[in-house]
DNA sequence: AATCCACACAACCGCCTTGTT
DNA sequence: CAACAAGGCGGTTGTGTGGAT
């Protein structure tokens, strides 16, 4: 590392806002020659005009050859649901276990999308009662859909994604004590059952499916999975259901929950 | 056709941690 | 051990786009 003044190319104009084709370019090509890291030396010497956290973020968010981009599959949502009821917004730690995914998208979609239900529902998108609404409604939903395209495809047999199987029994994920732990309410996920070993083996009997009131789970649930609710991603839920959700709690729970 | 609005996502900022001198 | 630099992380903002009016 040639530091001390090891480059005079320090007096240009640093650029900012979205990165041209160009600029991809030559970060791709310098760290193709001298592989990642040292990103404020890179950012010196690659004739970019752009600060080391920007190439950094860059890269990691948008270049690297192995980031995924499209839409969030079910498992995926899934995850990041579980992983972030356990760890919260440690986003960099749950997007370790979704393979190509970075800590900003998981980032983004928790706020455009989870945090927005929540904010539909009056709900404080941290308290115990919409982790619980998650866990009661959107993630066995999840399951539903996980399962359908299973028994559709039948070529993936196990959806899951292969980081979460570790047999770690610190592992957060293999974790049967995160279920339903959360509530310090008696609403109706504290039904559920302690969990087998290992949740993905069969995802309805892990998060107890057959103990909820069936009647209380919204009938479009299945219209929705199914690709009938014209939601245009899976997993929302429509207003009559965030109604539906909000007035069971209200009822199973009290007033003075939801905020006015 | 024009305008407004909501949404998704890329990018930036500031703080904290870690490594090096 | 202190000072500094670099990297990493989470929060926030900016911007492009598509749909609604």
């Amino acid at each position: 590392m040639s530091s001390k003044k090891g480059a005079k190319c320090e007096e240009f104009e640093l650029r900012r806002g979205p990165w041209t084709l160009e600029e991809d370019t030559m970060l791709i090509h310098y760290i193709a020659r001298h592989g990642e890291g040292r990103w404020n030396l890179l950012a010196r010497c690659s004739g970019l005009k752009r600060t080391g956290k920007s190439c950094r973020l860059r890269w990691l968010n948008y270049l690297k050859p192995d980031v995924k981009r499209g839409n969030l599959s079910p498992e995926e949502q899934f995850l990041i649901l579980e992983l972030h009821s356990k760890w919260g917004n440690r986003w960099s730690r749950i997007a370790q276990f979704l393979p190509g995914r970075t800590d900003n998208e998981i980032k983004n979609y928790w706020r455009t999308r989870v945090q927005k239900q929540a904010r539909q529902l009056k709900i404080d998108a941290n308290s115990s009662i919409f982790r619980d609404a998650l866990r009661c409604y959107w993630m066995p939903r999840l399951l539903d859909q996980m399962s359908l395209a299973d028994s559709s495809s039948n070529s993936n047999p196990n959806p899951i994604p292969q980081q979460v199987h570790n047999t770690d029994s610190s592992d957060p994920v293999m974790s049967t004590s995160c279920y339903g732990q959360s509530s310090s309410t008696n609403c109706s996920m504290d039904r559920l059952p302690e969990l087998a070993p290992s949740p993905y083996e069969d995802p309805f009997l892990a998060y107890g499916l057959d103990a909820l009131d069936s009647a209380a789970v919204p009938a479009v649930a299945t219209d929705c999975a199914a690709g009938g609710g014209g939601s245009d991603w899976e997993g929302l839920w429509s207003m009559d259901e965030a109604w539906h959700v909000r007035k069971q709690h209200e009822e199973e729970c009290g007033g003075g929950i939801f905020l006015q």
